[in-house]
DNA sequence: GATCCATTTCTATAATTCCAAAAACATGGA
DNA sequence: TCCATGTTTTTGGAATTATAGAAATGGATC
């Protein structure tokens, strides 16, 4: 990933509807959502909530599908985890013993 | 988490500059650095920096202490982790035989 | 062709970004 | 103590960019 994608993809959810619409998404998982039951859910007028979409859209982190005259949203998470690693990438100049809290998931979820 | 903070952090980090800054910060580990420092190696001029660590601080994922008259300034890993849980939250309705790619790296890194 | 869903245009308002200059603050000698 | 020096922050103002939603447009379905 480079700076510019990853601006671009932390500036599309750095807005209140469009954090809000990503987490629906999210939470829909691969089947996502028509842009007509997100503009229901969370009240937002839809010429505002097209233009919303389409800066999520453009910035990777939301992939779209026309479905007749549907249009279908959905989260893409491997663009947040491609996010993910490019936030992260060297931490602690890549010293894991200094680095625990990097992957606390890790220590956390492993059975032991 | 709640969303003003989310879309805090996430604007923090959506700026050419600031996302420098913090990576830079995230490759630092724990002892950070002091701003001069971060100046110097990303070429931006002090009052400029000193705009961008203000905006990093109050978002919370960079923590900030005075040594003396220099300024020193580390990444908050706790903060970036509220945050991607906050972004992943229930995740494809929390059903996690549908929603492998939310946590790749344990998938990845657990010892078979 | 009437209806429904979504997007594009358009306009006004608001927020962000940049950095030079000045101010604030700490430190270590005269 | 007072001053010179080095580091960082604040101030101020111009240019850029983002936002919301009404109105108009574009396609798809029946």
């Amino acid at each position: 990933m480079d700076p510019i994608s990853a601006v671009r993809a932390l500036a599309a959810l750095a807005q209140e509807s469009r954090l809000a619409i990503y987490r629906l998404l999210v939470q829909a998982g691969p089947a996502g959502l028509v842009a007509g039951q997100l503009g229901e859910a969370l009240g937002i007028p839809a010429a505002t909530l097209s233009f919303h979409l389409k800066t999520l859209a453009h910035s990777g982190l939301v992939s779209h599908r026309q479905e007749g005259r549907y249009a279908r949203y959905s989260a893409d998470f491997t663009a947040m985890h491609a996010l993910i690693d490019y936030l992260s990438a060297n931490c602690c100049g890549a010293d894991r013993s200094v680095c625990l809290p990097c992957e606390p998931s890790i220590v956390k979820e492993i059975p032991a």
